[in-house]
DNA sequence: GGGATTTGACCGCT
DNA sequence: AGCGGTCAAATCCC
C-alpha cells in the first residue's frame, strides 16, 4: 500500500515538473536569447530533452500503475497507424487462424521451449511512434498481419515461448539475425513469430537490439507468464532494475538475452502528453521516424548529450548536467526542484532503453 | 535419449 | 539473380 502511496506522489511530483517546465520555457528562453546564442540553444535543446524525458518517465510510471487497456487486434489491422498493442485477451478471437504454408505440412516436430536467461528481469519502457510503412511493405509475405517492432537494450521475458528456427546473415548487416516461432505453433497452431537482429552500432552499451514480432499470439500461452509482472510497480522497477546490468558474454549470449521480450506492452497513458504530434512533447523536432532517434538512450545521455559537443566530457550524472544554473538565476528554485526529480528519474534510466516502434 | 540449437539448403518474392 | 524467411537434418547439451 505504501508502494502505491509512493508511486502516486512520484508520479505528481514528475507531473507537476513538467507542467513547470512547459510553463516556463518561453520566457526562459526569451531571457536568455541576446547575449549568447549558444546558451539560448542550450537551453532549448536541454528544456526539450527534459519534457521528452519527464514525459517517459510518466508514462512508465502510469503503466506500472494501470493495467493494460485491452486494444483488439481488429484495430491494429483497420488502422495500421494507431497504436494498437495485441493482447493475450485478444488472441481468443483469432484462434481460427489456419496455417497457409505448405511447408508447414512438412513439419511433424514436437513440442521444444526455448530457456531464456536467468537474468530475464521485466523492466521496459515501451515507446510508441507513428510508422509510415505498412506491415506488407516490410514483410511482403505477411500480408494480413500485424507486425511491429522493438528496440531494446534490456532483456527480459515476454511471456511467451520461443522456438529459434533460424539464423541467417542479413544484407548491411553486422550481426546475424535470428527467427523465432512460438513453441505452440504446432499445437495450438499460433502464428507469431519475431526475429532478433542486434543493431550495428558496436560500441553501444549495452548492444541494442531490434526484434520484430509477427502476427498475434493464438495459443493463449502468455497469462501464466505475464502474471504479477504486468502488476508490477514503479516501487518493483528500482528495486529490480537498477543493478540489471546485461552480461556481456558475447553475441551470441546477447541475442539469447534479447530474445524473449515483452510482447504485449500497454498502451502509454497520458494521452496529453504521448500525443504523437509535434507539441510539448517535441517542441523542437520532428516526430523521430527511426527508433534510433529515440532510445535507446539512457536519460542520462538524453540530458547530457546537449553538453558533449565534443565528447571531451562526459557527465556522471543526470544532476550534473542541468547543473547550470548560473545561466539560469531565477529558476534556481525550480531547477532545483527539477534536478532532484530527474535525479530520481535517473536511477532508474538504465533499465528505461527499450522503445517499441508499431508497424 | 530427448529436447533445443545450429546451419546449409530450399522457397518465394522482387 | 539476389535476398529474406523457413525448413529440417545434424549437432549439441542436459
Amino acid at each position: 500500500m505504501a508502494f502505491v502511496a509512493d508511486r502516486e506522489a512520484a508520479v505528481r511530483e514528475v507531473a507537476q515538473v513538467y507542467e513547470l517546465i512547459k510553463l516556463q520555457q518561453p520566457p526562459l528562453l526569451l531571457h536568455s536569447q541576446q547575449p549568447q546564442p549558444s546558451t539560448t540553444q542550450l537551453a532549448q535543446s536541454l528544456l526539450s530533452k527534459a519534457l521528452r524525458t519527464l514525459n517517459v518517465a510518466l508514462s512508465v510510471m502510469k503503466q506500472q500503475q494501470q493495467p493494460a487497456a485491452p486494444v483488439t487486434p481488429t484495430s491494429v489491422k483497420a488502422e495500421p497507424h494507431q497504436f494498437s498493442p495485441p493482447s493475450p485477451a485478444s488472441a481468443d478471437s483469432q484462434a481460427a487462424i489456419v496455417p497457409s504454408t505448405a511447408a508447414s505440412k512438412r513439419r511433424q516436430k514436437k513440442k521444444k521451449v526455448f530457456q531464456p536467461p536467468s537474468s530475464i528481469v521485466d523492466c521496459r519502457f515501451q515507446w510508441k511512434l507513428l510508422h509510415g510503412r505498412s506491415s506488407v511493405a516490410m514483410e511482403g509475405k505477411k500480408k494480413t498481419s500485424s507486425s511491429w517492432a522493438t528496440v531494446t537494450a534490456v532483456p527480459y521475458d515476454d511471456g511467451y515461448e520461443w522456438r529459434k528456427y533460424g539464423e541467417k546473415k542479413i544484407n548491411g548487416t553486422f550481426f546475424t539475425r535470428s527467427y523465432f516461432r512460438c513453441t505452440y505453433k504446432d499445437d495450438a497452431g499460433c502464428q507469431a513469430t519475431k526475429h532478433v537482429q542486434q543493431m550495428d552500432n558496436i560500441s553501444d552499451d549495452p548492444p541494442m537490439f531490434h526484434v520484430t514480432y509477427n502476427n498475434d499470439h493464438t495459443c493463449n500461452t502468455s497469462a501464466k507468464a505475464n502474471t504479477g509482472r504486468s502488476s508490477s510497480n514503479l516501487a518493483a522497477l528500482l528495486a529490480g532494475c537498477c543493478n540489471m546490468k546485461q552480461e556481456p558474454t558475447g553475441h551470441a549470449a546477447a541475442v539469447a538475452a534479447a530474445m524473449n521480450m515483452k510482447q504485449e506492452p500497454p498502451p502509454l497513458l497520458l494521452p496529453p502528453l504521448v500525443d504523437l504530434q509535434p507539441s510539448a512533447c517535441f517542441p523542437h523536432e520532428q516526430i523521430p521516424q527511426c527508433q534510433e532517434l529515440l532510445f535507446p538512450v539512457s536519460m542520462e545521455q538524453q540530458f547530457c548529450g546537449a553538453f558533449r559537443d565534443d565528447d571531451s566530457e562526459i557527465p556522471s550524472a543526470t544532476g550534473s548536467c542541468i547543473s547550470g544554473e548560473t545561466s539560469w538565476d531565477g529558476y534556481s528554485g525550480d531547477m532545483r526542484r527539477l534536478k532532484m526529480t530527474l535525479s530520481m528519474i535517473s536511477s532508474v534510466s538504465s533499465s528505461w532503453t527499450t522503445s517499441t516502434i508499431w508497424i
